[in-house]
DNA sequence: GTGACTTAAAAGTCATACTTATTTGGGAGG
DNA sequence: CCTCCCAAATAAGTATGACTTTTAAGTCAC
């Protein structure tokens, strides 16, 4: 096919390295189900597809170990694992999954977990919010009731992913915080499912301002239970809650 | 012994394989903070600490980057990131910072998880779960009364993470299913800190009892309620919750 | 001081040779 | 015919040296 001297592979598109490339093409297409759980793929086979060398590939398939989407063996070759042991909280095999067939039900599990968690936080934050926290999330909550009218949709959500973050961020636990990414992912997952010039529930926006309220005034029963109305409004989005 | 040809390395422990022990080193020392952010190190320079190859190093590294734990960059070298950026949801990565001095902080952050995720594992168990699932619940409940008195810690504690892993099982949300191997840390961690003669709480057995008979009945509500009861009581011991 | 050029350091890649574990199949013995 | 053990084949694992690419940092002219 390509001609291009006695040595030397073909052209590299060169993005962050190799491994990379091979990486995320291999690892959508595992999450996707091109390769269903039992597919044996062999190292030499992958160095062929992707023109890369033995090193490439095996740093590839070591890092989709780590995530338990393969399983690397001796005699065997490297084996799909069955979707029950994949790590699906891993922030990649998130975005891949997203990316591919499976978004519907992604959204769905992801959102039932914000659902779990924001309130959780929404409490949390109102004990240990500082006040820049609290200042950040009252003019992220009066942006969204600005923009929440007159097809503003995408400023809207920019505010919308903003407080969310601040939020979880502001609950102090580590691990709350790192789901900032995902939620964001799934509020912004909402709205190219929507039309785009529906404007947002009057009274979802309403309760972001709530929200910020309780936060500032350290009532934590408050800001948990606003948020669950809010959380509660996105399960019902996607039927997951009976009306 | 050292004999062994001229050339060859020093005798190889053999695990499952060189690169696991270099990462089973380095990412326990990462998370630990014997390298804090910000740290450089060479992989020539671990080549010759772990004396191995350049390849087991580099594969190593890539599932450490995979993480977020480490960045490397051209002309640099390999970068520990700060400790916000690490991917705190990476099963083994909770098992490093568990196995550290960061212990205690790690359980509570746990813990806060485990009692947003549980209760409303439980209200979507009880719409879900299948009869097995509902007997099998059932026999958890009823072998942790059998084990709740005269010093029975450690089978009490195999009934206990089988209970929560069920309900997180049943409730349908793979995410949620995924956190099993947390609870049940969680849980056996508790006990640890514990004299192990102190008989588990009665009210925390009955409980379960009563959980395990919401979802049979599919009471979701119920079940929801009695969840964040056993997880409140989690929380308060942990000093989270005022009391 | 500013900007362009050079240099060198360290990771990235490749090819090859070699090692080790493990499956599989076949043959000896029951 | 079945079992057990051994040998061969196979694919991953490891080591190593040569080379490439990126990029921080230093240098020199302006």
């Amino acid at each position: 096919m390509d001609e291009q001297g006695p040595e030397g592979r073909g052209q590299r598109p060169r993005g962050r390295g190799l491994h990379d490339r091979v990486l995320e093409s291999l690892g959508p297409a595992i999450t996707a189900g091109d390769y269903p759980p039992g597919t044996v793929l062999r190292t030499d086979e992958l160095e062929r597809r992707y023109d890369v060398s033995r090193t490439v590939v095996r740093e590839a398939v070591r890092v989709l170990e780590s995530m338990h989407l393969v399983e690397s063996r001796r005699r065997v070759g490297v084996t799909v694992r069955p979707t029950e042991e994949w790590d699906v909280f891993d922030p990649q095999v998130i975005r891949w999954r997203l990316a591919g067939p499976d978004r519907p039900r992604q959204l769905r599990s992801l959102t039932a977990l914000r659902s779990a968690i924001e309130p959780a936080a929404a409490a949390l934050a109102a004990e240990h919010a500082t006040p820049e926290q609290c200042a950040e999330l009252t003019e992220h909550a009066l942006n969204m009731v600005a923009t929440s009218r007159g097809q503003q949709l995408p400023a809207y959500l920019v505010h919308d992913v903003a407080f969310h973050r601040v939020i979880l961020r502001a609950s102090g636990n580590e691990m709350f915080a790192r789901l900032g990414d995902v939620v964001a992912e799934v509020l912004t997952g909402r709205t190219q499912h929507r039309v785009m010039f529906s404007d947002p529930d009057p009274e979802a926006v309403t309760l972001h301002v709530r929200v910020a309220e309780a936060v500032r005034a350290g009532d934590a029963e408050a800001a948990e239970r606003y948020t669950r109305e809010i959380t509660v409004g996105a399960l019902r989005e996607l039927d997951i809650l009976a009306p």
